[in-house]
DNA sequence: CTGTTAGCGCATTCAG
DNA sequence: CTGAATGCGCTAACAG
């Protein structure tokens, strides 16, 4: 409430590149040249504007820089998802830490944004179509989200975790996702190997590709092995979840009661069904082998621990980042999207 | 490996103002206050500027606009630690949201950023400096981090999580926080009342305010029922961890076997002291009774259920939002820092 | 090697 | 109510 008019400014206005040049005794373009990289600058003259610089305590203006530039250095990601979400699930914490790595080593800024409600999202793609962001990075979509489309639109280039069908790829979406087919059958080839002979599935949902995709490797190693592909009723689809696990395995169990071997297509949803096999009187592994994916902190703590597929979810952070440097450096990238490769962690599980 | 020399560019050039201008067949002001507001703008140009923008994607270019306000529109929310802290941490993701609600209500932009290795760090800052945030919140700073004041130091305006020293907060360093004393006071007056006779505190570590606080506010509450303060080997130091708070709780027990109160300075503190109770043979509450701070998710997990001090965790990330967005618009706020009250959850363990 | 010049896209005077 | 002009701070292209 103070109503003073504040005639002045309380504070000094802050040094520019012109007051630098001018401490300096220099011209504006020289004292920029000297600032950037030094080329094409004298010995004397260079040191003259590093010490002004540094005496003036001048920072560039980074608006100023990206105007001219058309470029502001900092890429975002962006989470559209509940912060719960993105604060809880360790995939996360690996994915960001990949990301800042890559982009810390090209001297580019990470810049992390949520946009939960639709009128956040929208906030969201101003800010990123108002060239604040020179491309996004994003993770967690499902299936029907306006997001990529949107930022598309804008002109914002748009690297995703997770495959993306090839039209989308070619609309411009690029992305990097884990081996998830190669993994499922992986482990489902080592249940095999094991000796079990009903490999049922607790599969994830049907409208995102890392579900569909872990069911599909769980069939090509069914397929391999029988000659023939699973029957459909070997399979359960739900969220993942721990509830969700317990649920699909109590079905798969009545089903057949002589299941041997559960590949679930995540450790929550094996946790779950881990439980359920306890509930049903089954021994894990000794009567029943069971196999997660993701590798979660939680899965070395279950008993047993959870034999499981692990993703290199630090590098998918890292390789997103590295798409998107070598895509605003114009290189043509081709494939434009990574698929990384998976490992299976044996543990005593399955 | 491209060496197309990429003559023209691929995509076409965005829209800019003076294009909307034109498709309206305005002038660049005129579409500009028909953008803004449209204060000063007939119906008739208004409508046409709105429909040239729209049938032609414009996008304020954000860099732009920051350049001539001086003003970017975003803040900043740095956190100086690791990103498994980050995302570990139920508070990160309460202030998170809440720090979000408020600046989206009024049409800023929450960026997150992370720095953990000093150039991390530094780039930090000259992200800020450069004036791509207005203002930076920050929070879990330890005791020597330079950030602030280097922050401060680059003119940069910062609202902190957690108290600080009069001395910084006159250099300009805002800050929210609970009123940890006040509530470990209630906390251990609690105790008292329950009819607790030894009441001794694990403590969090002396170089943050919040453990200085706590001890604080259980020193007076000791003071007040006792008529003198503490003994000061009542109170043990540590970590805000499990691994410590057990740690400690083990001292105290060797000193005092006959201690039947424990105010543990955080909840992790209170689960690792609820382990070495046990492990010791007492019996939570009956034979010690035991109260933590924070209320974290995990503290109605434990057996029994932990006793807490619950912080206003969203409404402090909140009124830091709230705080900055008052300095921005230059309004004299006194004190320039907020206290937000605690509020003590009965539950089981004492 | 250096200084000068010309914008980057926008909001905002100031005349009309 | 509107258009023309100015400048935010910076980099790049250009002569010297």
């Amino acid at each position: 409430m103070s109503a003073a008019p504040r005639a002045v400014p309380p504070v000094p206005p802050r040094p520019t590149l012109e007051s630098v040049a001018a401490e300096a005794g220099v011209s504006r373009g020289t004292a920029s040249r000297a600032l950037n990289g030094g080329t094409n600058v004298s010995p004397k003259a260079l040191q003259a504007v590093l010490d002004a610089a540094d005496r003036l305590g001048y920072r560039p203006n980074l608006a100023a820089r990206s105007l001219v530039l058309g470029r502001s250095g900092s890429i975002g990601l962006l989470v559209s998802e509940s912060d719960d979400r993105l604060f809880n699930d360790p995939f996360f914490a690996k994915v960001v830490r990949g990301a800042h790595r890559e982009l810390a080593d090209h001297g580019m800024q990470l810049v992390l944004s949520l946009s939960q409600t639709p009128e956040e999202r929208a906030q969201t793609v101003r800010f990123a179509a108002g060239r604040h962001l020179d491309g996004v990075l994003l993770i967690s979509v499902r299936g029907g989200d306006p997001l990529p489309e949107a930022l598309l639109e804008a002109g914002i280039p748009v690297v995703m975790a997770g495959r993306e069908s090839r039209a989308r790829t070619d609309r411009g979406l690029w992305w990097v996702d884990a081996d998830n087919r190669g993994g499922a059958r992986a482990a489902v080839e080592h249940l095999i190997e094991g000796g079990r002979r009903c490999v049922v599935t607790v599969a994830g949902p049907a409208d995102m590709a890392v579900g569909r995709d872990r069911a599909a490797g769980w069939r090509d190693a069914l397929r391999a092995a029988e000659g023939e592909p699973p029957s459909a009723d070997r399979l359960e689809r739900g969220e993942f979840t721990i509830e969700s696990g317990w649920e699909c395995t109590h079905r798969l169990l009545r089903r057949y009661p002589d299941l041997d071997a559960v590949f679930a297509a995540s450790d929550l949803m094996a946790m779950g069904a881990l439980q359920a096999l306890r509930e049903a009187g089954r021994r894990v592994p000794d009567d029943v082998a069971l196999v997660g994916f993701e590798d979660i902190p939680a899965a070395e703590q279950t008993d047993p621990p959870l034999t499981t597929v692990r993703q290199p979810v630090e590098a998918i952070g890292r390789q997103m980042a590295a798409l998107m440097i070598a895509r605003l450096a114009g290189e043509g990238i081709s494939p434009p999207w990574s698929v990384l490769p998976t490992e299976l962690v044996v543990r005593q599980s399955g």
